[in-house]
DNA sequence: TGATCCAGATGAAGCGCTTCAATTCCTGTT
DNA sequence: AACAGGAATTGAAGCGCTTCATCTGGATCA
């Protein structure tokens, strides 16, 4: 930047102002700036703005497992907010491992970024402490291990089971499975609390629980093969699962078993993954319209860092139910422009 | 850290050298300095850090499309080599828009990342040229544009292609169809290329194209429906496609107008994208094992980071064939455990 | 003509770290 | 007892930027 100043025959003020807050700085000299720019292939180095200015104008995301396209729609909407307060937005995939979470909560919070989104995984928030307690923010998004001390966006995941059991009940289904998911994920347990009010409300229809210790498709398969050897008056005619995968697999594997899906079984999935539409039959589903999460998330991370009196806020957003062809047979193109557009949120 | 410097009774060089060569400080000290840092929650400044030292610890990765699971094994082998070697991984989208990935790849420059990885558009590589002029070290990933003067790491798209085209061949298919893709992408067009080569090889096989201006699911739909309209004859029985998701759309409308899958026709993709198997009828594909090609990128990244008398070097990568039921016909479980674990390359 | 203003320009101070020449303090050697 | 040599420590200089108190040179007005 001296060199810039020197070519250009102003003080170092000057160009620097002349970088950022233009408006400050005379036609002439703007333009004698820019020239010097150009021939010396000047560029900023950011780090020693960020020292100068105390913090940085890129905010950091920590997400937990990319194969999800959710938490893909997530970051596009938190991206997109954020392009239009000229920050911009890093992501760290921490691949399902805690102790890379926790790094890369540390390296944003060494970078001294804007702020942080995190979609934890469902564990301690410790990190979260660590990093708030060093005046970094941080918007929480689609977990929030019931803390009410710092801004989230989450998803009503009970609303979602109900959605998805009423659903099934709504087709007709008496039998109700509720396939995999492991109990100890708050989400999991909420959206089988919601499929439990539904079939209260409804009498008459039953309500099974087979748990999985992951959320892949082969626990789907598992669950599929185990309870199609059952006489038939005790195989479930509704199957709803918390995850798009498992609810592939158990579609998969009752198909190799001569079910018919969705006329022996219904099969409904959760999350709205990218591969239900671009399955060979279209995954029924319930969405967290991903995009949108990500974009209030942002929000409130810039309120949070423009208005000195923000007050914490926790967002819930309703999902949204996806009927396709898994729950109610093959019914004209199941994944229109229209439809495409809705998932991202655009 | 001249608070942790006073409170621990040392001098700011020996909290310094605390941090970054232990060895060089006592044992005593280090304990001193351990206890203040611990009792000021003294967090170190990575942006002062970089601009003491010239650069930081951190390599940019600037990918055009995480809906393209291909890209996510990529940034996951990239990550974990860089874990080894004590940097980290910070991921930017550009989400198909140029501007957003030219913007991006300023940002590291400015940010004085050890490196960027780069997993560029099909378009100009004017950005690598800008910011390598800055002294930015840059690997292509997947991409180079044939641009001989950095490092890269490609698949052998041609080879993919005649992997596909010859599999389709000696599963006795001879009306091949290749669906879909813009010809301007280079890997498009090489893959046909592969696919070509087969067909010359093999003799009375004949390879029909029919491209298509994008890589979505509806294009292999739309294509599908337009074959499926001739005469019997003149429908394809093999079907391969620069891209999973046009696979996919092919294969659906395909089953949706009575044809089976791969009885009549047998239909391949590329990529190995994620819903690949978790799909109702699991795809055939060529997979370029992203995982290793991220790995390997960061290999030469870190390479030219350390070796003074580096010198570029540009790998290519065999992609390899992938058989499933979309041409071979149910054949027990598609995707097992060991699948998965190579799919991830772990 | 001189007083008053103000848009612009200036440059020193300081952000929090690393580095390195200089210094101190031991230990072992003769 | 004197000294060499190495290990540990010190603190000033400097990384490239922003900020802000200060200054400059017209323009405006009475």
């Amino acid at each position: 930047m001296k060199d810039v100043a020197r070519l250009a025959g102003v003080s170092l003020g000057t160009v620097s102002n002349a970088l950022n807050k233009p408006e400050k700085v005379s036609e002439r000299s703007l333009q004698k700036v820019r020239i010097a720019i150009e021939q010396l292939g000047f560029v900023p180095n950011s780090a020693a703005r960020s020292l100068a200015v105390g913090s940085s104008a890129t905010v950091g995301m920590v997400l937990t497992d990319l194969d999800n396209s959710l938490f893909v729609d997530i970051a596009r909407g938190a991206e997109d907010q954020a392009r239009q307060a000229s920050h911009s937005l890093l992501l760290a995939n921490s691949d399902l491992d805690l102790n890379r979470q926790e790094s890369y909560l540390d390296i944003f919070d060494e970078a001294r970024v804007a702020g942080i989104l995190f979609a934890p995984m469902n564990a301690s928030l410790e990190g979260v402490d660590r990093v708030r307690r060093h005046g970094r923010r941080v918007v929480l998004v689609n977990y929030d291990g019931g803390r009410k001390d710092c801004c989230a966006v989450l998803s009503d995941e009970e609303y979602g089971g109900y959605l998805a059991a009423r659903h099934l009940i709504e087709m007709g289904r008496r039998r109700l499975l509720f396939a995999g998911g492991p109990e100890e994920f708050h989400a999991v347990k909420e959206r089988r609390n919601g499929a439990l009010r539904a079939v209260m409300e409804a009498g008459n229809v039953t309500l099974e629980i087979i748990p999985s210790r992951r959320l892949k498709s082969d626990e789907g398969r598992r669950i599929a093969a185990e309870v199609v050897q059952r006489p038939a008056a005790r195989v479930p005619d509704g199957v709803l699962s918390p995850s798009d995968r498992i609810a592939a697999g158990v579609i998969h594997e009752f198909m190799a078993r001569g079910l018919s899906v969705p006329d022996d079984v219904a099969v409904l999935g959760y999350d709205n993954n990218q591969f239900t539409t671009e399955a060979a039959i279209s995954i029924s589903t319930v969405t967290q319209d991903g995009y949108q999460m990500g974009l209030e998330a942002m929000k409130l991370l810039l309120d949070e860092e423009r208005d000195p009196h923000h007050e914490h806020r926790i967002l819930t957003l309703r999902p949204r139910l996806i009927v396709r062809e898994s729950t109610q047979g093959a019914s004209g193109r199941p994944h229109s422009e229209e439809e495409q557009r809705r998932r991202l949120g655009a």
